[in-house]
DNA sequence: CGGGCACTTGAAGTCGATCAAAGTGTGTGG
DNA sequence: CCACACACTTTGATCGACTTCAAGTGCCCG
C-alpha cells in the first residue's frame, strides 16, 4: 500500500512558515490533487525501503537511477568538496521528495539522519507514469517551484546573514513536532550541531554559542539536547530578520 | 513575432559548465521541443517589453501578475533584508525565464542591468497555455530542475567556499560571450563589482582584491573594466574547487 | 578638460573559525 | 543495574579572513 496517500494530513501540520502556508504544504500539492487511478497507478511502481541511521540513499556522482519519497525519518541532502568541506543543502522530512533534480548523475549524496522508510521508483517507470498522469507532472512543477523559492532564502541566509540570524532562520523554518502538534512552539532537532552547522554555513561551535545565547536571553528553551521549544517566537523573528 | 524560437542557437554557446552540457541548455530545452502551434499559442499571448539599464520588472511583495522571458540583455534577481543588505540570487540572461517560481506575490524583485528586453505573459493565460500545451510543462519542470541543482551549487559557494574559490566560481560559470563566441576564455560581466559582490556573499573591496590578485598569478587578464579573458582556466578550475 | 562615479588599494577592526579542554549524555557490556 | 567508553556538546582563548573605514586612482561622459 502506497503511503502517499496519507501525506496531506502530516504536511498540512509541518509547514509553518509563511512561504509555504499558501500551498498549504509541498507533498499536499502532490498527493492532494490526484485521483485514486493516479494513485493506483504510482503504488503499482512504488518499492518501500527502510534505511537505518547513517545509511545513504543517494551517492554524489551515481548513475541517477530513482526517485524517492519520503515516508518517515528524516534525511540529509549534501554537497561536499574536494577537501572534504561539506555544504547540507536541506534536510527531508515525511512527504518530501529526492531526486528529481539530477541530471544523468545525481549532484549531492542523501543519508538518513535517523531510521527512516521510503518509497523508490525506479526514474524509467516514473517517467512513464508521468506521460499518462499529466496532473502529477503539474503537481511536481509547483513543488520545484516552491523548493527553488526555499533555495533563494537559504541563499539570503548563507551570503548575507549573521550567525544569529541564520540560526534563529533556522528554527523558524524547522517542522513543528507532528507527533505533537497542540504542543505550540516545540521543535524537534533530529540532526547533531555538525549538520545544523553544515546547513547554515557555520561551526559546531558558533551553533552551539548561539543556541546558549538564545537561552540565556529566554527566547528558546533546550528541553533535551535534541528537542526545544520556542519561548518567544516574535523576538526570534525579529532576529532571524536583523531586526534584534 | 516570438523570439522564443531564436533562443535555442543563443543558448548552445552561453553555458560552458558541465551542469548544463547534458541538458543542451535551459531555454533550448523550453523552445527546442515545442511544435509550431505550441510557438504560435504562445506568440499570441506574448507581450513585448524593452527595459532601460535600471529599470525593474519585478518588485519584491507585489502580486505575482506576469511571467517573463529575457530576450536580450541581462537581469538581477535579489532579495532584501529590512536593512538593506542584498543577496542577488541570479544574473539572467537571453533565454531565461523569470516569475516562474512564485506563490501569491513575488518573493524577490529583478532589474535590468543594462537595457534589456523581453516577453512578458500575464499569468492566467499563461497557466491556460499550460494546460492546452503539456509540452512547455515538461519542458518548464525541467529546467526548474536545474536552476534547482545550480541553487545548490551556490549554497555549497555561499555556506563553504573561501572568498577565492567563490571569485573564480563564478567566472567558470559566467556565459561566453555569445556575440564572439570564438574568441576562447573571453567573458563579458554586465554587472558591476558590487553586484558581483552581492552575488557572491562578499564586499566591493573583497572581490576587488581577489580579481587583482587573479591578475598578477596570470590566471586572468582584465581586458576593461567590465570583460575579462580567463588566461589559465585549469588553474581558475583548480581554485574554483580548493584545490589551488 | 573636468566632474563624478566606480574601482582599487591600504590600514584597522570584528565576527566567526580554530585550537583546546572540560562537561554531558548515551549506549554497551560486565 | 551500574560503570565505563565514546561521541557529541559546551565553553574558553587565540587567530585569521573578510569587513569596515579611508584614501587614492582611473575611466567615462558631458
Amino acid at each position: 500500500m502506497l503511503e502517499l496517500r496519507t501525506l496531506p494530513a502530516a504536511c498540512a501540520q509541518r509547514r509553518s512558515d509563511a512561504a509555504c502556508t499558501s500551498c498549504g504544504a509541498r507533498a499536499f500539492s502532490v498527493c492532494g490533487r490526484l485521483g485514486d487511478e493516479d494513485l493506483a497507478k504510482l503504488d503499482s511502481i512504488a518499492e518501500h525501503t527502510a534505511l537505518k541511521a547513517g545509511e545513504g540513499l543517494i551517492r554524489q556522482g551515481d548513475p541517477a537511477g530513482h526517485v524517492f519519497n519520503i515516508t518517515s525519518g528524516s534525511v540529509r541532502v549534501y554537497k561536499l568538496l574536494p577537501d572534504g568541506r561539506r555544504q547540507i543543502t536541506g534536510f527531508l522530512f515525511a512527504g518530501d521528495f529526492v531526486g528529481l533534480a539530477t541530471g544523468e548523475d545525481y549532484a549531492f549524496s542523501a543519508e538518513a539522519i535517523e531510521d527512516a522508510t521510503l518509497c523508490r521508483f525506479r526514474k524509467s517507470d516514473y517517467r512513464a507514469l508521468i506521460r499518462q498522469a499529466p496532473a502529477l507532472e503539474s503537481a511536481l512543477l509547483e513543488r520545484a517551484t516552491h523548493e527553488l523559492a526555499a533555495a533563494q532564502n537559504q541563499m539570503l541566509l548563507l551570503g548575507r546573514k549573521t550567525a544569529l540570524e541564520r540560526v534563529a532562520s533556522f528554527l523558524l523554518n524547522l517542522p513543528e513536532d507532528p507527533v505533537r502538534p497542540a504542543s505550540d512552539g516545540l521543535v524537534r532537532l533530529p540532526m547533531t550541531r555538525a549538520e545544523i552547522a553544515d546547513y547554515l554555513g557555520l561551526t559546531i561551535e558558533t551553533v552551539s554559542r548561539v543556541f546558549s545565547r538564545l537561552k540565556t536571553t529566554g527566547v528558546i528553551r533546550l528541553v533535551s539536547l535534541h528537542e526545544l521549544r520556542i519561548e518567544q517566537p516574535d523576538r526570534l523573528a525579529a532576529l532571524a530578520e536583523g531586526e534584534g
